[in-house]
DNA sequence: GTGAGATACCTTGACAGACGAGGTACTTTG
DNA sequence: CAAAGTACCTCGTCTGTCAAGGTATCTCAC
């Protein structure tokens, strides 16, 4: 893992949200994408993972479900809500918003 | 202010030492520039600023010195060390590359 | 059939950064 | 002289990350 998780922290719901649109899916797998999706250059720890869909199930963005395992120990399922749609999308805005703030602030002229 | 703090964490580093390369600065006028370059959409709290200003003294990337105020109190100005500004290289590459990382994370294809 | 390794989930405690709240001190302006 | 702006600083709290540890199931080689 290249880039370290605090980097990151602050959207790891925006994350897991948005892999969520796609379809559902459970901890281990998801993880998995992000993993390829990043190139193998950044994976969410377990344990960060696991406070998240905690923390995201509270607030009803997601939902969860025990389904089946094809191969290994069972899994629990999560799928988006309506609400977590409507989050998803708003912290995709954002995340928009603070690469834009981002880029202006961290502008370096001449002087290299 | 419309982004929160939380989304910028772990980069306020790299936003003092951009700073620091153009000029010499003092704590207020960086948050104000700051909040200039924003838009006014972003500033840093007064305490995260000087947490960050004892940080990168501590880890010798930026210096300080005592300098004249023009109207109103005295000001800490700081410096950029050459420690600095090879420290602020390395985190604007990690900028870039966690935007990379980001933007392949949160892409959601169809299903909108 | 048993041990290793992959799959899969979960909790606890420590740590670091952001920030609200509070404080100091000086200068200008009304 | 009070208020408002400039300018700095600290303490304690909160939140998210993560190392470490634990549980359980399945497959495959031996």
């Amino acid at each position: 893992m290249s880039i370290a998780g605090d980097l990151i922290r602050g959207h790891t719901d925006a994350i897991i949200l948005a892999r969520l649109m796609q379809a559902d899916s459970y901890g281990y797998e998801i993880n998995k994408v992000i993993s390829t999706l990043s190139g193998g250059r950044f994976e969410l720890k377990e344990a960060t993972l696991y406070t998240a869909f905690k923390r995201l199930e509270d607030s009803g963005c997601i939902a969860s479900y025990w389904g089946d395992s094809g191969a290994g120990a069972r899994r629990r399922y999560y799928t988006i809500t309506p609400a977590g749609r409507e989050a998803c999308f708003r912290l995709l805005a954002e995340w928009a918003e603070t690469k834009e703030i981002m880029d202006q602030l961290l502008t370096v002229e001449g002087k290299v």
